[in-house]
DNA sequence: TCTGGGGTCCTAGGACCC
DNA sequence: TCTGGGGTCCTAGGACCC
């Protein structure tokens, strides 16, 4: 039996979820139009592998994922075109596209940079007045989208993996009726269904549940035992049982985390604290950002498994005495522990800073003999005031440089069209 | 030369306690 | 002769997401 309401009589919702059409290719092209109808490819950080790519480079074959330096050559020469990703650029046009969104549903959960969950359970016509803000979104920002209705959000996300698949859909999609969602759960794999990935979907497969009309059709017991309860909320909402709501304002952070790929392997133990001690001032820039603060720090460096030469991985932890965000006191314990993990004769490829178990810092552990000092909050409110101001690297602790030599590769990125004034387009007469 | 970065949630199992 | 059992807390690791 397929339930289609919450239980007791309880309104029924109309759930949206709108995402951007390739996204950070999507970005791309609204600042240069000599990329519109080519292939275009956006690359992750340190121009590591294939984030995003317009249909022109899916029809290429290119494969989400594939690492750039074995596709490079090929994909040059069948002229496929690239860029760096260029965060500053996609978060503004994504903060951009929200603003629409607001202006169309009465709550927006902003998912993802490029996802986002509407409530438009009040609109009239709710099919329409998402085909009407899909034109809004396009004509003001320049960015396609594809809209998924449903009565809950896992229904909203298969919806919108439909209408991005099936261009019969116009790019808008609706689950709400019955009948029409089974026939069309039955066209999907099973591993299209948003919480099932590679391991669920083997384990499923194994009883013989192959399509998201198969999952959709199990006992909410029955997918318990093969998935436990995450399982059990899938099928469920599948079913269209409302089990989760709209998360309108953001839940506190739990952990933050700042690691990167070296441009190059890193091979000395200067090199190693700067790029942690670099690593902890921006984790410490999140914290306050979050308004969090952390118990202790994580550090940890590794080689590469894809080098040959001997392999190594590390991790250490300092715990401070009051939980901290202070960007000097991370700093400190990062270069403490980059040195005490130190062993000469590798080629390490990455490191990265974690604090986890974050608190509000009104709930940091009082300490009778640990007392922060007010004037470190004072200098940190300053100091990301002029960062604020000047940009990121204008004013950081000593023992951190911008001027990184191990440093990202970011070779083919655009510029910050929106968020940067030095790098505005111009129009010209 | 060369394979991203940053999150969340759940579970199993060990430590510890009474 | 005979060597408990149940609860809580914490952590590591798996799985998933974009």
């Amino acid at each position: 039996m397929v339930a289609d309401t919450a239980p007791s009589g309880a309104m029924s919702r109309v759930y949206a979820l709108s995402d951007g059409n390739s996204f950070y290719a999507s970005c791309e092209r609204v600042f240069d139009p000599s990329l519109i109808d080519r292939p275009v490819v956006v690359l992750s950080n340190n121009d590591g592998c294939v984030v995003a790519r317009t249909p022109e480079a899916k029809a290429m074959g290119v494969p989400m994922g594939a690492p750039w330096f074995e596709i490079r050559e090929s994909y040059l020469r069948a002229g496929g075109l690239v860029r760096s990703s260029n965060y500053a650029l996609y978060g503004d046009m994504s903060r951009r596209v929200n603003a629409i969104y607001d202006q169309y549903a009465d709550e927006v959960e902003v998912y993802s940079i490029d996802e986002s969950f509407l409530d438009l359970t009040l609109a009239p016509a709710p099919e329409q007045h998402a085909r009407q803000m899909r034109e809004t979104v396009l004509r003001w920002t320049g960015i396609p989208t594809c809209v998924g209705l449903g009565p809950t959000r896992v229904l909203a996300k298969a919806a919108n993996h439909l209408a991005k698949k099936r261009p019969e859909f116009d790019g808008v999609c609706d689950l709400s009726d019955p009948e029409r969602r089974m026939t069309l759960l039955a066209s999907m794999e099973v591993a299209d269904v948003w919480g099932v990935g590679r391991a669920l979907s083997a384990r499923l497969a194994a009883n013989g549940v192959h399509t998201a009309a198969d999952l959709a059709a199990l006992q909410p017991k029955s997918a318990r035992q093969i998935l436990t309860v995450m399982g059990e909320r899938i099928v469920l909402e599948l079913q269209g049982v409302h089990c989760s709501a709209l998360e309108v304002t953001a839940p506190a952070r739990k952990g933050v985390a700042v690691t990167r790929s070296f441009g190059r392997p890193v091979s000395t133990l200067a090199e190693m604290e700067q790029a942690v001690r670099t690593h902890a001032v921006r984790a410490g820039e999140k914290l306050r950002r979050h308004g969090r603060a952390a118990p202790q720090i994580v550090v940890f460096y590794f080689t590469s498994r894809h080098r040959d030469g001997p392999q190594r991985s590390v991790s250490g932890v300092e715990t401070f005495p009051v939980a901290t965000s202070d960007s000097l006191a991370l700093s400190a314990a990062a270069g403490r522990l980059a040195r005490r993990l130190w062993k000469p004769g590798y080629l390490y490829t990455k490191a990265g800073v974690m604090l986890d178990g974050l608190i509000s810092p009104t709930d940091a552990a009082l300490d009778l003999w640990h007392q922060p000092d007010p004037r470190r909050g004072e200098l940190m409110r300053a100091m990301d005031a002029v960062n604020q101001r000047f940009g990121r690297h204008a004013l950081a602790p000593a023992g951190v440089t911008y001027q990184r030599p191990w440093g990202l590769k970011q070779d083919m990125r655009s510029p910050r069209w929106t968020t940067c004034l030095a790098e505005v387009p111009i129009a010209k007469a």
